[in-house]
DNA sequence: GGGCAGGATTGGATCGTTCAAGTTGCTGGA
DNA sequence: TCCAGCAACTTGAACGATCCAATCCTGCCC
């Protein structure tokens, strides 16, 4: 078994101090040039490897970012999360930072996880997905002055925090414009109770589409609980009541929901759904997909920006989505 | 701003030394009761929790274990490895540890990962994901005495490490049996290509049982690729040409394929999945479940044997799924 | 009352790294 | 000639916990 390789080791065998192994690490540009590359030759040569904890009880910094994974919900977005935590795992490994899982099943158990991690292992930061109006987790966090991004924006007070978020009214926009130029002008929409800000601004980009272009809506907008029976019944509803061409849903759980429907009765109506999951690929739904790689890689470039430098850069982030068009529109 | 809470805080507020608190934590056993509670309430008014990095340093025990996260694939499959985690997540925060993830795209540069993980973080376990046969990841680990634990069993090695697994064959067989005692005899099958272990695994579920009922399965055997479409086709060729009254799958995206060609075609059919996805309980999916957190919290358990204690206990758990009842059988 | 056994408690060293202060050797200006 | 100023590197101390060995109690027995 190899012999446990510290800075001192590297230092002995490049014969030069401590000191200088850590600066050719933390700060090469004080070194000489001749000297760091001995220095870089023995750590390769030694397969030196610096030690995160030592380091930390130093620094301060653990360059460990917290992220929570939630149980698997209803629908078939839990896929959407998954992506996610992949994305935000590769680019912190790009940044030199890794990602730490926690879980909690309320609000107040989750302030208690925060307070557990930062006391015992000095996360450098947390990333929080699906805030809501108003949410105490982000006021403990920043009463506590611990950098965190949120995925999602704060719809009461946008410029409360750093957050990266998807625009998903765009979303909708192109995928209702896309209809349009498809002919079809009776375009439905099956939606989420009015009240949530992602469904309420996915909504909107739908309703802004066609009122742009003079289309009325009157009777073509419908509110479901989502799921996949949800949008079977409200495709049902709406193709018995309001003869659309076409259906623009807010999820592809809805989105499939409706398609059985469109199948069974109305094979012509086109129908598209809303987060290019898995199943919407399988099944030849299309979709708006939400650049999931790219939004963690922005949420790891905004903690990034807050930890390792001080000057500030741009707290938010919106992206765009696009539309993946496949058979059923 | 509160001052920064150690272990000489703890000491000088219940008026002892850093070691007898020290104690307290580790070896509360040789503290005397009285001193033990004054201890005990000096931690908790101070809210001081021990801080893993100085700890580690001195132990060498890191109380963290790692885990895979993989790109989510083909299929609907994801969330199987999304429940995992999660399972896995709380059952390791109970037990006193913390999930770090990490990605790799092959396996040469996974086990480079090892290396930087364990080099840097000083990582107690891995838990590994998908392991097939000759894997060179659990040699790698194995030779480097690090502990870890396999979510899958190695199938040309059946002891060579640690492992939790789930009876596939045996979750196929109650679906089997369930679709029998319903009054089919043509039970068709559609798995995966031989080869694979978990496939040939289901596969010998459903061939055994109906040996054991003497139904013959002449024809009724699918070698089919993942996916929804490849479902669908498998299933329409088993209609057209050995008339089957029921559809045992491998999966549940193979069995949402094979409930499209049902629906269409013959809608008297049974379809049995696997793996009990939301989308099939969306969509009413009779399907194989499989116990993911029972699974995850073994794993930690396992884990947790080899490190905290020198009592070895059983290293391989065997779980059983259980067939959950919906509409389609 | 003294000595002793045994457990409870203490101070000092240590893990591997970085920070702060110091040393060395050289250049250049007064 | 002398010293300020700089670059390049070295040395000592510290982060917060645990381990080790030494010391202090305390009760008990003779």
């Amino acid at each position: 078994m190899a012999e446990k390789v510290t800075i001192a080791t590297v230092a002995r065998h490049a014969r030069v101090s401590r000191q200088t192994v850590s600066n050719v690490l933390n700060a090469p540009h004080i070194v000489r040039e001749e000297t760091r590359l001995r220095v870089q030759e023995a750590i390769d040569a030694l397969g030196y490897r610096a030690n995160q904890a030592a380091r930390q009880m130093r620094t301060g910094r653990s360059r460990l970012i917290a992220a929570r994974i939630e149980p698997t919900r209803d629908g078939i977005n839990g896929s959407v999360l998954d992506r996610f935590l992949h994305g935000l795992t590769e680019a912190a490994e790009a940044a030199g930072y890794r990602v730490m899982l926690y879980t909690a099943t309320d609000t107040d158990r989750e302030i208690a996880t925060y307070d557990d991690l930062l006391g015992a292992y000095d996360l450098d930061a947390f990333v929080l997905t699906g805030t809501d109006h108003g949410d105490p987790r982000t006021a403990w966090l920043a009463r506590r002055g611990v950098p965190f991004v949120t995925f999602g924006r704060p719809w009461d007070a946008p410029d409360a925090h750093p957050w990266v978020d998807v625009d998903g009214a765009s979303g909708t926009a192109e995928a209702t414009a896309h209809l349009l130029a498809a002919g079809h002008r009776r375009i439905g929409f099956i939606g989420w109770p009015a009240g949530s800000g992602v469904g309420d601004d996915r909504r909107a980009g739908w309703r802004r589409t066609l009122a742009a272009a003079g289309v009325d809506v009157a009777g073509l907008d419908r509110e479901a609980v989502d799921g996949i029976a949800e949008g079977e019944r409200h495709a049902r509803g709406l193709l018995a009541e309001a003869a659309p061409t076409a259906l623009l849903c807010a999820s592809d759980s809805l989105a499939l929901g409706a398609l059985q429907a469109v199948r069974a009765d109305a094979p012509y109506v086109a129908v598209i759904g809303f987060d290019d999951t898995p199943v919407a690929a399988a099944v030849g739904l299309t979709s708006v997909s939400q650049p999931l790689g790219e939004a963690a890689a922005r949420c790891v470039d905004l903690l990034t920006a807050v930890l390792d430098g001080p000057h500030r850069t741009t707290d938010q982030v919106l992206l765009r989505p696009s539309l993946v068009r496949r058979h059923t529109a």
